[in-house]
DNA sequence: TTTTGAATAGGTGCATACAGCAAGATCAGG
DNA sequence: CCTGATCTTGCTGTATGCACCTATTCAAAA
């Protein structure tokens, strides 16, 4: 019955991506003892996963209730998004490591997916790349704060993200090949710099689609 | 035997502030039992306020051990000091609220303890006052991710410089009338962005000063 | 004397029973 | 039929016993 410290993060794992992918839309109701079920394990770890994602802001949990998973209004998604544009301009300034052609390689690599998934869409196949992408960017910030920050608010709008995407797969394609085509461009001149403020540009893009789809001061979902 | 909410948050606070305040110095072993029995309650609550803790760096928990209160290294430190110059700038930038007449007061409020201070030092007394400044800054930043991440570098920090204010209290008490000096201007400005930058400029004199003090690449404690 | 191994003591991690809280269901009264 | 208090159900919060892990101690062998 031991449950070693990876049994845990590989529970938070699974549970944040089905948030993030919206197996979870906010507002569903998440039951310890369901878990604690399904899992094979007591509700004790359970809870400790849960208060976990409770700090990264996924969910709130209500005595008496339940576990529910959050959800965002237009004030709430314009500081997340705020933030995460200043975040991209700073990759390139505290001290970033040195951008290698190990690096420029895996970014071709993403780019040469991307441009198949235009053809070939898969919501899946989509979500891989840009969560591949997300970690080849956070691994050059050498700063360890500044990329706890930059990955907790990764995962904090990557489903409002990931529901506009759903809704109009036909352009997000085409934009994550410009995207990575840009990303290319700034790790081919070792430039991490122009490696942050391409982020910025593209996070800043995505929100005004995100509030072109929204109407004013209504909540998400 | 019920505990509520807030009474958790109590205990949450008052072990930051033994962390903080170098009651508990880093490399102290916290034990979950001995808090328990502290504090009339079980070791379950305790182990949800240690997990807290943990998520905010001040500790960190090790199976068989103990709960471990988190050293840092001038690297580390160099991080941290970093980041707070960054988002200090950007206070007045992402949407502070409206600057007021209340809020200058409490800063002239401030401005007076400090400057008693500077005859009759009180560590204590200087530590309620740089809190209570955090408060009132933290206070005029509009975006919410912002605030919480400015929040959680400061009590990341606070006791290392607590620290070096203890060693060397001469100073510290006219340095921070020379910054709540500053700050009182800039509110009466009605001016966010001068309070950032503000914030910015005596955050790093302090780290120049931490530096100063400080052996290269070697641990703080 | 040094080294290595097991035994031991004391800690955290987990499982589980019970207490307390919140929301919906139910029933009495108007 | 409608309204409001009460009851019921199911959840999270807490306490506690046990399993497992770690560091130390001590003894035995080289």
């Amino acid at each position: 019955m031991a449950q070693n410290k990876h049994t845990t993060a590989v529970i938070f794992n699974t549970l944040r991506d089905r948030i993030c992918l919206l197996d979870y839309p906010p507002g569903t109701v998440l039951r310890e003892a369901a878990l604690a079920k399904e899992f094979g394990i007591s509700r004790t770890p359970i809870r400790a996963v849960l208060q976990r994602l409770e700090h990264g802001a996924l969910v709130a949990v209500r005595d008496g209730v339940g576990t529910i998973v959050t959800d965002l209004d237009s004030t709430e998604l314009k500081d997340i998004y705020e933030m995460r544009q200043k975040m991209a301009e700073l990759i390139g300034v505290l001290s970033p490591r040195e951008i290698t052609y190990a690096d420029e390689q895996a970014a071709i690599d993403l780019l040469g997916r991307a441009k198949r998934l235009v053809k070939d869409y898969s919501a899946s196949e989509y979500w891989q790349i840009n969560h591949a992408q997300h970690a080849l960017i956070a691994d050059l910030i050498g700063n360890a704060v500044l990329r706890e920050t930059w990955d907790q608010l990764y995962y904090r709008s990557a489903r409002f993200w990931y529901r506009e995407a759903s809704h109009a797969p036909e352009g997000v394609a085409g934009d994550l090949v410009a995207e990575l085509s840009e990303v290319v461009r700034a790790l081919h001149k070792r430039d991490a710099v122009a490696v942050g403020y391409t982020q910025r540009n593209f996070i800043a893009y995505g929100f005004a689609k995100l509030q072109a789809a929204l109407s004013p001061d209504q909540p998400i979902s």
